[in-house]
DNA sequence: TTATTAAATCAAAATAAATTGATATAAGGA
DNA sequence: TCCTTATATCAATTTATTTTGATTTAATAA
């Protein structure tokens, strides 16, 4: 069986599933933000809100994007929110030298 | 020397240049062509023009989107222009699995 | 119950990106 | 030179995204 003909995940892949994911990560914050979940893992957004600098809605804004796009989990804990990587999906799209940014030890 | 810590090419990661490479990823027209690249190698416009099926200003605009990511060549012979992929940017940034979707025989 | 805090949502405004059709440039051939 | 073809650019419009500050929801504590 040809090496190249085999591309078993390769067939008619989905642009349109994978422009989305681009398109979260298309922003700096949105990528400081992944960074921060990479480093800190599970993360309050009132921690979050202090790290980033940022508004506190303009940052549920991102984060809303972050995890539409099946980049990030959310956790709800009373009042609290807690966000984190999707490692999975990050470390299946991005490269090993980029997961080294975005994700943690890999 | 602590593998965690190791992180050569992990140091003040560059928000802002991935984020240009990711909004140049964020449209699925745009991924195909990188598609086409991919499979056909150095392409001329004029093919680009009638496999993408897209008005010719249209696809001249998603090729400069993707020439100023820098994720594709462009070479002119006479009146032709043909662009290719740059393959080593692209493995810097994406899996193996999505490599083996937007860059050849990988 | 009232007050406080955490986080999401909303509507309006500002900014940016994409689409369109027309035009410009420039190479090559008649 | 004049015509044709290839590609890029432009200006106007449309569409989408981001930002802002205010408001809402919901949990907990006093």
């Amino acid at each position: 069986m040809s090496l190249v003909t085999d591309q078993s995940s390769c067939t008619s892949p989905n642009f349109v599933t994978y422009a989305e994911k681009f398109k979260a990560m298309s922003d700096p914050k949105r990528l400081e933000l992944l960074h921060l979940l990479c480093i800190n893992g599970s993360t309050c957004v009132c921690d979050l809100v202090d790290e980033m600098n940022i508004p506190q809605s303009k940052l549920s804004y991102h984060l809303k994007i972050l995890l539409n796009a099946d980049l990030i989990f959310k956790e709800t804990k009373g009042t609290w929110s807690y966000y984190s990587l999707n490692e999975d999906v990050m470390s299946r799209i991005l490269s090993r030298e980029l997961c080294c940014i975005l994700t943690p030890s890999s």
